[in-house]
DNA sequence: TTGTCTTTGTAGTGCCCTACTACTTAGCGG
DNA sequence: CCGCTAAGTAGTAGGGCACTACAAAGACAA
């Protein structure tokens, strides 16, 4: 092959490794392995990394002084055999973030630390129809009054927004429950205010990172966090790596399950998300003659289905089949042997959950749901409601420590 | 957050960078931009990687006096001022692979280097219903005669099977074409016969390997690369890495696209392959009475279509649009810039090409198609016929080189 | 009480690798 | 021949892990 015209992808810089970027990785690592696993001995975390104990003494050495670890007191080991290992873990004040969650109508914000423990946490309202300006205040006063105490401690500030945001430089692109935002520069604002660096990424994808540092999926490198509820929104790790493009928004609710379906608010032909978000639940109910004094939600149908109503629990039979169908797709690309529910859906609880994912099974091969890779494990979000400021923090975390030498 | 009994994931290694691991990653990133970008000075790699000349310097050294680079004549600048630098590339001899191909009735063996040159290739038929071990042998011989020239040469043998391959031991887990593969412990024998390390991966895995290394997609982090004609495959590169969970198999021609369409051979219910399958082409070629004396394939379609056929034009035009629908998911899902297609659709040529790529970018957001992305391009291979070969060969380089410190 | 066994944690040295600085080499043009 | 620019190279410094040997801490039995 001549070494001719080449096409000129958008170039990633090769990176050569220093010595310096070798400790960061390496610290960062022991971290991440005691994130994952929970307290251990350097003597545990020599035998996990397959180095010399002297070796793993050195890094944490280095941790202990920085204050991200604490030695706790010397447990003997199971056996009763040998030296007690000392165990490692956070320091209460070690890895904290700050952490915002901006919701349609209210933004949460809170301080975490490395552990996942919400040190402080609390809530501000937005008031309706409010301006750019208006929305950006609202956070930045909160903001401000969260994190002020802290301020210097602060490892950094993630923020979690119901948003396309651009990955190079957190702009956000577009923001259907909040249209204000969109050029707002809070990334650059929030980092101007507090003087620390900032990162801003889509709720999803903070869902996905909060499950893997503080969740469900604590040490899963294969997975993915499915927000389900108007719409749908998705965010899969693979390796312990987060699957994003350079660029471009990830839009897997709107990947097409019906070629000959309805026409999606998107203007495009059967998105999943014609099958399976909340407005495809009320509409089929009404052609279903089911009916609810609020809107209808998982939580109502279920409520209804398991209070005998036949109707119901057609229309949750049918529900499941069509959110089982994209989730089947997602198994059958990728074989994720986990997945994890988020939204509105949650609320529709076990009865929900076992149906969901039976219809997964029945729609995917074999191979990826029994055998070696175990069953197929389709869970509920167990901390829902903490779930996205959980997850700005962890993005914190990720940003800080994920050196991808 | 309590560090108390966590979820058990089939645990990643954590892994400790040693010094001795710097030098290997770094030789290899060094590898991997001349591969990316054809031949640079000492001083090119030191303003890409943004290191001191002198670094990489020593680097290299390493690399010429192993043998993977030679010095070209030295050339001098754009602009005719200062010191001409010297080219470093490949040796003829550097980076040596075997390469062997497994189609269903022949065997297509070859030596490549790290440049992409085929230094010598030959083809040995497999007989019609042959047993385990006789594809083995068929296998084993052509490597043999193949490989012992250079075989204390080789840095590594790789395979190409038209099977579902598990990721871990390399057996062959699923094999359509050549059942008699599945369990022959092909890996293993051929270590045995050639005590060179060898890797077994599915086809359209080492396409996409294949492009990056030597083909369409050198240099690009994000694509795709697609198999589409009796059955459809696909393998995606993101950020450089290929996309593959721990274990299990990627069946993206086993996603649905069609909730209340066919039932497919698989037994799921519309998946994309039933839609888009060299099957369907026939079956509704004659729904349509159109008819072709030998097999309808894409190639034949078009050529009945640009010699005036109407029934052919709208049968390609709904072919067209099929293909499109799977692959506006991938856009969808993963915001991929670049696809390049393999197999029998390669045929439909230009008229074809064209027509997918239009359905596409109807059936995908224009935030991934125009703007900052640049154009959405869906490219045919330019050397399908030793795609394969070449990719099995590039897999070796990845194996090699892709220390994932 | 003491010695043995097992395991944990730590010095201290050596090696590998990159960073940095200063120098040599090489071509061009006046 | 000199000045200018850029490429390539010693040689030293420093970060960081590997390795070996050793001290420390508990259990247990003589």
């Amino acid at each position: 092959m001549e070494p001719g015209s080449r096409p000129s992808g958008p170039e990633r810089p090769t990176v050569i490794i220093s010595a310096a970027e070798v400790g960061r990785a390496n610290r960062a690592r022991i971290v991440q392995a005691l994130a994952d696993r929970g307290p251990l001995s350097r003597a545990d975390l020599a035998r996990i990394t397959n180095v010399p104990r002297a070796t793993i003494g050195s890094i944490v050495k280095s941790l202990l002084s920085s204050g991200w670890l604490e030695e706790g007191q010397p447990r003997p080991p199971a056996d009763g055999i040998g030296k007690p290992g000392t165990p490692l873990w956070f320091g209460r004040h070690a890895g904290l973030s700050g952490a915002i969650h901006v919701q349609p109508r209210r933004v949460v914000t809170a301080v975490v630390n490395a552990a996942g423990d919400i040190l402080s946490t609390h809530r501000h309202k937005i008031p309706a129809r409010t301006s750019t300006e208006g929305v950006v205040s609202v956070i930045l006063n909160a903001a401000a009054q969260e994190f002020h105490h802290d301020m210097d401690e602060l490892t950094g500030i993630g923020l979690a927004l119901p948003a396309a945001v651009d990955r190079q430089t957190g702009e956000v692109m577009a923001c259907t429950p909040l249209p204000a935002l969109v050029g707002s520069h809070l990334r650059q604002r929030l980092e101007d205010l507090t003087q620390v660096p900032t990162v801003v990424e889509e709720d999803v994808t903070t869902l996905a990172l909060g499950q893997r540092w503080f969740g469900q999926a604590r040490g899963v490198d294969d997975f993915a966090a499915l927000q389900i509820g108007d719409g749908i929104g998705a965010a899969v790790m693979l390796g312990g790596h987060l699957l994003r493009s350079r660029v471009g928004l990830s839009e897997i609710g709107h990947t097409c399950v019906d070629l000959r379906g309805q026409k999606c608010t998107c203007g495009l032909i059967g998105c999943w998300e014609t099958v399976a978000s909340n407005n495809w639940l009320r509409h089929t109910a009404r052609q279903l003659d089911i009916t609810t004094s609020p809107k209808l939600t998982p939580h109502r149908l279920v409520r209804l289905a398991t209070s005998g109503d036949k109707a119901a629990q057609g229309l949750a039979d049918m529900y499941a089949i069509n959110v089982a169908v994209g989730i089947a797709n997602l198994v059958q690309f990728l074989a994720l042997p986990v997945l994890v529910l988020h939204g509105d859906i949650v609320g529709g609880g076990e009865y929900l959950r076992s149906r969901v994912e039976q219809a997964v099974i029945a729609r995917t091969f074999p191979a990826h749901v029994s055998g070696r890779v175990g069953q197929l494990e389709i869970q509920l979000a167990h901390n829902d409601a903490d779930a996205c400021l959980l997850g700005a923090a962890a993005s914190v975390l990720s940003r800080t420590l994920h050196i991808h030498v």
